[in-house]
DNA sequence: ATTTTTGCAAATCATTTGCATATAT
DNA sequence: ATATATGCAAATGATTTGCAAAAAT
């Protein structure tokens, strides 16, 4: 229970299965985004005995709880990051794949701005940014 | 070649196939966003004899030219809507599915304010607002 | 004539579902 | 005890690919 997500999980009535603290914990070792199919993977060979299916119904049930969140690289894969519940936009780097959250001020900004000019009243928005972070910048 | 969409292809040197004429004034007739598949069944519909794979293709193709941009619904199904060459950001309806072109002032801002907030440096990026367009929303 | 494109069917990849069994509460 | 969650295998859906035939340059 010293995990976030597991918390988040069972706050929200959700039982705590083995395969689930499984999963959750695999999401923790995770530097950056990944794809489902990563998951999968990683299960079977950290963790045999978790079916694909149950990564699958974890991933949608975090996703739910939003504590991992779905984005769509440039390339139009999906991917997950996990990240904060309530907070919904990160920078991901094209380097080394991590992302970190920004906070919506501009985002709002943005949306108004948009608003007004449209006509559109705007309500839900995915905002996705990618570049290099700090690190891969100096690295590069 | 009075078609924008042909115009485009042909000033890039591809070839102007029946399929392609048909795909493209397919599209020429959408309203708003629609998937592969709307289109799939779209082609074979008004213009049978045009193959499953020729339709992704073309698609690929106009996604390539920029003629077309893929974008991801909120619930992460795959989209795509026609728009100019060079523009790339959309406000789209939730109501009728149409999509109005934004322009970028907005979004510059944006991604320089995330720049300096996070140390990255902004590359590429996907923006997609959803909400109702005036027409919508009059409508009620 | 030559290169590009097509259509088809089969292959691949991603995700979901039915259902009997196992597990958390 | 009882409701919820799991694993498996099969189903579904989306997109891609190989290749010989057809069409555009």
């Amino acid at each position: 229970m010293n995990d976030p997500i597991l918390r988040t999980l069972d706050a929200a009535g959700h039982r705590l299965t083995e395969p689930r603290r499984a999963v959750a914990e695999l999401l923790d070792g995770r530097p950056g985004h990944f794809s489902a199919a990563d998951l999968v993977a990683d299960a079977r060979l950290r963790r045999p005995g978790i079916g694909r299916a149950t990564v699958f119904r974890a991933l949608e049930l975090f996703l739910a709880l939003g504590v991992v969140e779905r984005i769509d690289l440039p390339s139009g894969e999906h991917a997950y990051v996990v990240c904060e519940p309530a907070h919904h936009h990160h920078v991901v780097c094209t380097g080394c794949g991590r992302s970190t959250e920004i906070d919506d001020r501009g985002i709002r900004a943005l949306t108004k701005k948009v608003a007004k000019r449209t006509g559109y009243e705007i309500g839900r928005h995915r905002v996705e940014l990618f570049g290099l972070c700090p690190d891969c910048r100096a690295a590069g």
